[in-house]
This record gives structure tokens, sequence and C-alpha cells, in this order.
DNA sequence: GTCTATAGTCGGATAGAC
DNA sequence: GTCTATCCGACTATAGAC
């Protein structure tokens, strides 16, 4: 370079030559992170997968840890960011009293059936499991975190839609339970995964068999809320 | 290979004095890699959790990935092992075509209640439950083992009692994605145990909440699996 | 079969130039 | 902010005595 370039400093919008490095890293830590887990995935994997020197994760993160964290915060996000009009959608319906049954039973499918493209079958869904799952079956301390900004407002919308329909309290065990029980239904086609398609003898989960999973949870969902006295 | 070495072969019952050590390296290594994971667990972990020397892990297992591959399997089998008996009286029933309803969908709880004892209340469940899913999150060569031998068995009598309650083939897509469904609802409470015990506020999974749980999943169960035309 | 001692490798983090 | 070079600790596996 000739000259010291003047480094850019942000008005507003404008984007620091850190901020690329630091987007950068996030992004390859979501892929490694989740093909290797956290302690099979080394520094140096993350730095040529992001394209950067092995240096910057201790400056820019503090180190390998603090990537990490960086990066379940970056997970969790993007997956609520999806669903964000489902959601919207469920907190109007349950804050109308005069929503019919049939209208609460349509928007929890349309919930069930947006939470199950993205966990099934999205991009997303594939590099984020096996970071969600990691931090199910083993806390660490981004777990809180995870819990309170994103997977807490998802169960709790759910449980809200069931709790209506089944006539309790969004409070109540039978509620939550039930609204745990429906998710699971969901979450295990990622979850186990590998068991539901070599049973199938699938190979896959594409989007028309992500459908067809889909009709199948909700037929379930319908069996199980819908008011048979 | 030239001819291996035969190991001593077991004349009935007569225990070896590497048997124990064999075993108290199989018994640690469950508690071990469940509670680090495979990578994070080091030999000097399991060696000093067994109460044996860090030596004879390559002498008995090969390394470090042969004794993950032992425990892998005897989990598997101390699971199957406890569900031996719901198993059998699942395929006895099944087989007889005179079965009811009624005694089909009763079979289907008992083995329903008994998995989700297992998974989420008891000792095995809890050590087992991090190593299953790290299997199914990121398959490793000890998961076509853990499938083939034990997993396919306990999805396939589910699926069977499923297919026989509606009216479906066994081998039919409805009845393998809804018994897998089903089996979610039991699982999710043990991969997704943290958000499940956060939502509820307890503070664990005792005997009494456990059948709580089930309850409320075979009543799920009998809602999906009862014919209402 | 089990022990001690150690080899050989690779991990994350850092110092200091630019 | 980014680079190269390097440190230091921790890991698995092995050699060889007993």
């Amino acid at each position: 370079m000739a000259h010291t370039p003047l480094k850019r400093r942000s008005r507003a919008a404008s984007t620091h030559v850190g901020d690329e490095t630091r987007q950068r890293l996030i992004d390859a830590g979501v892929e490694i992170f989740g093909q290797y887990g956290y302690e099979a995935a080394t520094t140096r994997m993350l730095a040529e997968a992001a394209g950067v020197n092995l240096a910057v994760i201790p400056y820019h993160f503090g180190g390998k840890e603090g990537l990490y964290h960086a990066v379940v915060k970056s997970v969790g996000e993007n997956i609520i960011e999806l669903l964000d009009e489902e959601k919207s959608k469920a907190i109007e319906t349950v804050r109308n009293e005069n929503a019919t049954p049939d209208e609460v039973l349509a928007t929890l499918d349309g919930v069930i059936r947006g939470f199950g493209r993205i966990l099934i079958s999205s991009d997303l869904g594939r590099r984020a499991a096996p970071i969600i799952m990691r931090e199910q079956a083993l806390p660490t301390t981004a777990f809180d975190q995870l819990y309170e900004d994103h997977l807490r407002s998802i169960h709790e919308v759910v449980t809200f839609l069931v709790a209506r329909l089944k006539g309790l309290s969004p409070d109540s065990e039978g509620a939550i339970l039930c609204a745990h029980a429906i998710i699971g239904q969901v979450v295990v086609f990622r979850m186990m995964r590998e068991t539901a398609i070599r049973r199938l003898a699938w190979d896959t989960f594409d989007n028309q068999k992500t459908e067809k999973i889909c009709d199948v949870i909700i037929e379930n969902i319908h069996s199980i809320l819908t008011n048979k006295d």
C-alpha cells in the first residue's frame, strides 16, 4: 500500500475489515463445529475453512471457545429468523380470544410445518443440528443463552396453541408436556435421522419427503388435539 | 494376516484375570464417554475411573477407539435386555391374528412405558443417552452395529404394533413414519431434557414425573391410533 | 497382564514484525 | 488487524521390565 489508508471509522453501517473476518469465522464455525463436534474441530480447520489466519481466532473471539459461543448464538438467531413469520402469526392467534379451534389448529400446523422444513431438510438444519444436539446432550455455558434467547420462545408458542386447543392453562404441566411431546415428533426426524432413513430405505430427506413427514406429524397432532367428546 | 493369535477361549464361565479389567474399562467407558463425549474423554480419565493402568487400553482394546466400540455395544445390549420382556410380549401379540385392537394397544402401551422408564429416568438412560445421541448426530463406524443389533428391532416392534392398529402394512411408509413420530415423543424427553426441565421448572425427572410423562405420551398415542371413523 | 517411563504428535495460544 | 514462527502442554500409543 502506497500510503497508509485511514482506518475507516464506522459511520453508521460502514463495514470494518475485521467484521468480515469475524463473519467468515462464524460461518466456517457453523460448518466445522457441526461436522466434527466441538472437540474434534481444530482451530487450524476453522481458520482454513474461513480462509483467515489462525491467530485471528484468539484475537477476535478470545479463543476457540469464544468462537464456539458466537457460532451457537448465530445458529439460534438464524433458525428463529426463519420461523419469525409463523411465530408472529401464532402470537396473534393466541391473543385473539375469538379465534376458532380450526383457526388455532391451522396456525399450529403452520408453525409445525415451518419448523419441520427448517429442521429436517434445510441446509441450516443440517449444519445446526449437531451443535444444538450437543448442547442438549452435554450442555455447556452456551446452552443457557440458546435456551433463553431462542428455544424457550418456540416452545412457548407451541405450548400456547396446544393449551388453547386442550382448554388448559399455558402454564399447566399438561400443556407443556403435550407440547414437548409434539415437538418431539418433529425433532426426532432430525435427531434420529439415520435411524429413520434406514428404516424407510430412503437415501435422504428431500423436500417432497419432508412434506410427507410433516403430513404424518400434522395428522397425529390433529388426532391429539381434536376433542372427541 | 498370517494367523491371528487366538485369545484364550473361555471354557464355560471361567473368569480370566483380564476379563475383569476389560469389564471395568467398559463400565468406566460408559460413564466417562457419556459424561464428556468421545474426544473430550481421555485415556487417562478412562484408566483412572476404571482403576486400571493406562497401558491396558491399547492392550485389551487396541486403543481408545476400540474401547469406545465396546462401550457402544455394551450400552445397546443393556438397553435391549431391559426391554426384552416387553419386546417378546409385543412379538407374541403381533403374531396372534386374533388379538383385539385393545390388546394390541395395551401391548404398545407396555413397550412405550418400558422404553420411557429406561430412557428418561434410569441410570442406564442417563449414561447411555449422550453416547447414542452422538452416534445419531455424527455417526461413526459404531453406528452400523448399534442400528443393526439394537435400534432396528425396537423400531420394528413399534412399527408392527402401529401398523396393526392403523390397518397398514408394517413395511408401509405410513406405518414407519408414524412409528418414528411416536418414538420421538418418548426420546425427546431424553434428548431435549434440559429444555423440558426448564420449561416445567422441574429439577429432575424422578420416577413419579416419568410416569406422568408416559401418561401424556400414551394418551397421545391412543388418540393417534384409535380409529374415530 | 500389568507396570513405568517415554516417545512422537498435535493441540491452542502467543510474541512480535508488519 | 493480520501475519509467521514458536512455545508449551496434553494427548495416545509403545517399549521393555516384571
